[in-house]
DNA sequence: GATTGGCACTCGGAGGGGTCGAGTGCCACC
DNA sequence: GGTGGCACTCGACCCCTCCGAGTGCCAATC
């Protein structure tokens, strides 16, 4: 009873604090929400609390502020659902659609999720690591040059150009091609280097060393490609108006730039039962971050995702929301690539 | 004479305003620069450049501050460049050198450039407008999906996806191929739509509606993709310490976020005789950049540039090292893609 | 005519002090 | 366990004063 009680009033702090951003006392708590019980009670309340560490006051004679404990708390057991509206839903569903390629379908997600949680978006481009190749092209560019184009199934697309030593002679690219496709097509990437090597003996010797030279080529640009790329929208809501937040937008943009950062912390991110992986604060174990929350899901296959989508913003975001629409984008982007 | 002297101390002003950020008096000008007169003979002269428009007091009691119409005529007439040091050209030079693709080269052109000014970078595609088209290539996938892989000779490569009603019938593809090829192969983008229409007829007419179909298809993406592109680096240098600019910062983002404007103001920008493009505060036409200013220049082909690479940052910035660094990275870049 | 020293004046910013009120912790009581 | 009462704390705010940087102007000087 009393326990349970103590984890309203949790909640009710947390809730308010992400509405007012300002700390809250036992009377407008007791106000705001019929708890049915006097200050008094809330306050000794809010001592347990601060005991257990889910709550802190800034200063002597303030109200309480969640802890990055308390979020987590939140998160995990108090918080419930906010299902996005139909036409919300219906709204993200036709403009993800009008996207006309990878590309426009990553950018258009990122500028939604950012639009529609008032925070900044991240969106990790679907991994090479899991998918495979569809079909390489190789163009010759002059005479001395080609230019390889890698496909994948997922439909990315890959390209680097080759700076040959010698002319180029006639005959080899269109069996390169072929036999390169033969070789490729439908195989995952990691199972390449092997099928590859056996390839070159097929060929003239003296035509091995420019094979091996666009095989080495097409691996190495495979292992850059794997290197994920990140994309980004909104971070203009990291300056929103009324919040000391403005205060800490530096280390925070500076944490955005460094793509690396991002990325070990969306594929660290353990996903809950619900799919949804949340960060809180110090949690995402980066300094600059210390105060920033991130909200992230994976997208692609269900069960297997080929990347991720999140939301990132204050520790004192509004989690439920957040996490509404970061599922909510994930699952129709998921739903655009599958189509 | 006295005319000299008040350039002289216009110039004294900014250099000292963007070194210090504060309102500078006529003592510690004299003290600074030596300038040989008086304090009072300088609050004359002040007195004249404020008349004239070059510099402004904040409040009665204060010093005074360069205008926009202050730092263009500093620009234009008063400062002298700074070359970089050649360990810097040489830097420049090995870090572009590494990249291993257009991607690459402008993703390091970006940062590089954000590194050298501590300001934002911003780096716009090489043009599809001015740019031919090298190679166009049709990969199937699965039985009723075209993947168009359209390659410009500056090594930008473009996809899109055409899902297609009907099944595909094998013969057309390599036909197809061949002749878009044939037509399309070293033409300019803006010579392409007559050829290709003429094209439509040589095929039979059971095929007509996929070829029709096809040819949109690349026309949609080269409309599309002509809609340049922009990348930047450097957002965290906006929050630097110890600047009121961290009030601006908004507005600002916001202002990049919105790529269309700096694409316009990228565009409209003209070149000096030096080959550099500078917009001073208010001249940028967008209120969100009233206290920014922007230093461009082009990249590619001598005296017939591609795109356009340039830094961002306070009105209050080093114009002459921004400017120097904007050149040298431009001209580097040039170097890279022409070789 | 340009320059200069002198001087009165302005005004923002820092610092000190006082008030206010939100919020707390604790205790006696129910 | 819950409640009302009460003393206490302390940041936010306001007001005031003081200080000094910086100015504009003027009469004197080069």
């Amino acid at each position: 009873m009393v326990e349970d009680r103590r984890l309203g009033v949790l909640r009710a702090i947390v809730e308010d604090y992400v509405q007012t951003h300002e700390p809250v006392g036992s009377r407008v708590l007791v106000e705001r929400h019929n708890l049915g019980v006097s200050p008094a009670t809330i306050r000794n309340d809010m001592a347990a609390l601060e005991d257990a560490g889910y709550i802190a006051q800034p200063h002597t004679s303030a109200g309480r502020v969640p802890t990055d404990k308390g979020y987590r708390l939140f998160v995990d057991r108090l918080s419930t659902i906010k299902p996005l509206s139909s036409p919300e839903r219906r709204a993200i569903q036709h403009f993800l659609e009008d996207a006309v390629d990878l590309d426009d379908v990553v950018d258009r997600s990122v500028r939604l999720l950012a639009q529609l949680t008032h925070q900044v978006a991240v969106v990790q481009y679907p991994s090479l690591r899991r998918s495979a190749l569809r079909h390489l092209e190789l163009v010759p560019v002059g005479d001395s040059r080609l230019l390889v184009v890698i496909i994948t199934d997922n439909g990315r697309v890959e390209q680097r150009m080759l700076d040959l030593e010698d002319a180029l002679a006639e005959h080899v690219v269109p069996e390169l091609r072929a036999r390169l496709n033969a070789t490729v097509a439908g195989r995952r990437l990691v199972d390449l280097p092997e099928p590859l090597e056996q390839m070159v003996s097929a060929f003239p010797v003296a035509d091995q060393a420019l094979v091996r030279r666009v095989i080495r080529v097409v691996e190495d640009t495979l292992a850059e490609a794997t290197e994920e790329r990140i994309v980004m929208a909104g971070t203009a809501n990291l300056a929103r108006s009324g919040t000391d937040f403005t205060q800490t937008i530096r280390p925070v943009l500076e944490a955005l730039e460094e793509q690396v950062v991002l990325l070990r912390l969306l594929t660290e991110m353990a996903e809950d039962s619900e799919g949804v992986a949340v960060r809180i604060g110090r949690e995402t174990r980066h300094a600059g971050l210390a105060e920033t929350s991130i909200v992230a899901t994976g997208y692609g296959a269900e069960g297997d995702p080929v990347a991720r989508i999140g939301s990132l913003g204050p520790t004192r975001m509004d989690y439920a929301g957040t996490i509404a629409s970061v599922r909510a984008v994930a699952r129709y982007l998921s739903r655009i690539l599958a189509g």
